[in-house]
DNA sequence: GACAAAATAGACTAGACAGTCTAGTCTAGC
DNA sequence: GCTAGACTAGACTGTCTAGTCTATTTTGTC
């Protein structure tokens, strides 16, 4: 008898093969091939959700939280703190489930006002949030400049996943001369610490 | 008699209807509501396009463009230029307009991946190719820091158009005690300057 | 083993949509 | 005026999908 059989465990296997699809298809992946591909009856589905807009918002959820990295740590080194932030801020963003799960939320944000909202801010926003509170207290202890510390995070994070995270997500391949991942990082990290230095 | 009463005029009123549609509804806009806001019957755009997938493919292409803005003068004070581009990218980016076309792009590009490239290297990367050439040469007569110029014009682009546009995307209202517009142009140049001034 | 709750397969409804077809109208050039 | 070609409204087909229903089987509990 194998682990998810019935109840809870079902609900488990629905999630996970209703994220796979939707981060694969969009909201567009049908009931039928997430209820085949968790090994169900679709009416499992309906019975554990009720609707396919309950299961799209139930499994998003799931699937969304902060990075809340260890960036508070006041005796650490700022370059490297920073430095860890980027590395795991952009394997999540740039990741094929990153990609897909932000793909699939973009694309139905105006049918789900509400939801989006919500994963905005348990998600980017609540990760901006924590590294703006760790920006602030380096500039309180004098290293780095004093600017908004909002702005300043917004600004790290886009630099991670900007104009690299629109080419991913249209599918182009990376340019085979440029710099490679972990050059990038550190290269993004001393633009922005130069950016914010003390005068 | 109007202007679009037959033919090539047609096609224009299609073309305008279609890429507002798409904008809106994404590619779920439907035919008959393109043929309906173009005031035109449904054959007429089959006539016209043959199919949807082409409608889609005609009207993307015809929508989309470099910015090739006033980057190349050679005597020009490098923080304005830049200036310029910043808030000529920013507003292209961040418009209604710009961001439905982004987002019917985007949730498209896995069923479309020929069109996604082909879109990608018309207007952002060759954006990107414009700036980098103009960064260069800014760091060849030593008012920049030598560094790899596509990707100081990537991180330049990345600051105006990332986390920003994510927020919009999600539609998600701007912190009321957010910088305007303005002073968030002028801060990302500067904070661009600084991480890449001579040292 | 009996029983109740839950799961199953699969048929079914209702609606949306791409694309086709038809019958008839409008327009330009001759 | 006549004709060819484009346009129109709208009916129609085939397909796909969300969601429902039913009859049957499985599962966990006592």
């Amino acid at each position: 008898m194998e682990a998810g059989t019935s109840g809870a465990g079902k609900r488990k296997a629905v999630c996970d093969a209703a994220i796979q699809a939707f981060i694969e298809d969009g909201y567009a992946a049908s009931m039928d091939s997430i209820a085949s591909r968790a090994g169900v009856a679709k009416q499992t589905l309906y019975n554990q959700f009720g609707s396919k807009e309950q299961l799209f918002a139930e499994v998003i959820r799931l699937n969304v939280d902060a990075i809340t990295l260890s960036l508070d740590g006041p005796g650490f080194d700022l370059r490297v703190s920073l430095l860890r932030f980027v590395e795991a801020f952009r394997y999540r963003a740039l990741s094929q489930w990153g990609l897909g799960l932000h793909r699939a939320l973009i694309a139905e944000a105006p049918r789900f006002p509400k939801l989006a909202r919500l994963i905005f801010e348990t998600g980017p926003a609540s990760a901006r949030d924590a590294l703006a509170r760790f920006l602030r207290s380096a500039m309180e202890s004098g290293q780095l400049r004093k600017v908004d510390a909002h702005f300043a995070a917004e600004l790290l994070m886009s630099m991670v996943a900007g104009f690299e995270r629109v080419r991913l997500l249209y599918g182009v391949k990376a340019d085979p001369v440029a710099l490679n991942e972990k050059q990038r990082c550190a290269a993004i990290v001393d633009c922005f610490l130069n950016g914010l230095a003390i005068e």
